[in-house]
DNA sequence: GTCTATAGTACGATAGAC
DNA sequence: GTCTATCGTACTATAGAC
């Protein structure tokens, strides 16, 4: 199933938009012609240059695309847990679920070398899902179930293993399928920035 | 200074990788032409080709002596340290060193979307010195000062952290120089995977 | 809005003098 | 080995019919 979400675009634009998420995450934004992506959409030539300004604003709208549906779910899984452990615990297993069930999203988002072909957009660690994460490490510290630390090492080690681990499995360097890794990661990730010894469920 | 060795090539050769190494992290591989390395080389057109196969082999080539130089360098730091800890603690300094003094390597290493032109390369994670990383991890729990797990979750979570704190440097995301955050980042990640809760110097 | 056909350009790579 | 000049190509983007 598609990642995208159906309201905002039209039935052309969407089309363009999961060709280019394919074959820019495969062969790369600028091994990926216009032909290629006419071939992939079935969208022609000229109706890809009607929706879009050129061929840089087809992964810029792409990005914007996948931030604000990243944004939304991830908004849905904080309505559900309200404490931190919590939220860290169940960001990562979507984090990880995500990697398998949209893996394209994923390489996308963490992988592609956006500075590349954006070279205007801030880095992707800028961006909001990002700070959100963060947030969730700043409360646990306000909480008091994290260590009081600066708060980009806190969340760099954090989510820095679990990411880490997705981009294994994303390389094909893992033996078995990554949500079968979710507890074990959490836990030893979790437990490099908790407040005390007692790691137990 | 110049972070490749002058022993194995020849002066044209390495002026054309250096200039490679700057242009590809900065501009990216496909935004770099080959006029652009001639300007910022000093090298001609005609030198390059003789020199190399093709743009492709540039690339080739340079990634191929930066990973034989961080070989040797990582060789020099288990030479230095015996046992698991030490060298976690040494190779964590000194990739975070090298991220400083040599922030197109690491850059290089890191996140150029290697795959994008070199695509019959493994990816990054498989070369020798990420493994020798794991090793150093393995070794720990054959010491018994690292957690039995799965030796990727391991390293995932002690060098994720550290990786990732070294890409929020890199991106402009830290208030203070790399190296001040040394001693926080690779206690807590090091935290992680520790066998004991004694963490102590 | 969608299509085909094509203009214009910039690049990778080569030829051949020195 | 080094250089300049240039070829051929493949691409992005546009023009204009429907």
């Amino acid at each position: 199933m598609s990642y995208l979400n159906t309201q905002n675009h039209s039935n052309t634009v969407l089309k363009v938009l999961n060709s280019a998420l394919v074959l820019f995450v495969e062969k790369g934004f600028f091994n990926t012609s216009i032909p290629d992506l006419v071939k992939h959409s079935g969208v022609s030539t000229g109706s890809i240059y009607h929706a879009f300004q050129d061929k840089q604003a087809i992964a810029e709208t792409l990005m914007s695309a996948l931030l604000q549906q990243i944004e939304r779910e991830q908004l849905q899984i904080l309505n559900q847990h309200g404490r931190c452990k919590a939220r860290f615990y169940a960001l990562s297993k979507w984090m990880i679920d995500t990697a398998e069930e949209h893996p394209h999203v994923m390489q996308f988002i963490l992988t592609a070398r956006h500075k590349e072909f954006m070279p205007d957009l801030k880095p992707i660690c800028s961006s909001q899902p990002f700070i959100t994460l963060r947030n969730v490490i700043h409360q646990g510290m306000l909480e008091g179930s994290v260590q009081e630390m600066d708060l980009m090492v806190a969340a760099a080690s954090s989510y820095g293993g679990i990411l880490r681990l997705i981009q294994l499995g994303l390389d094909g360097m893992l033996e078995r399928p990554l949500n079968t890794y979710l507890d074990e990661i959490t836990q030893v990730c979790w437990k490099s920035i908790a407040i005390d010894q007692t790691i137990g469920k």
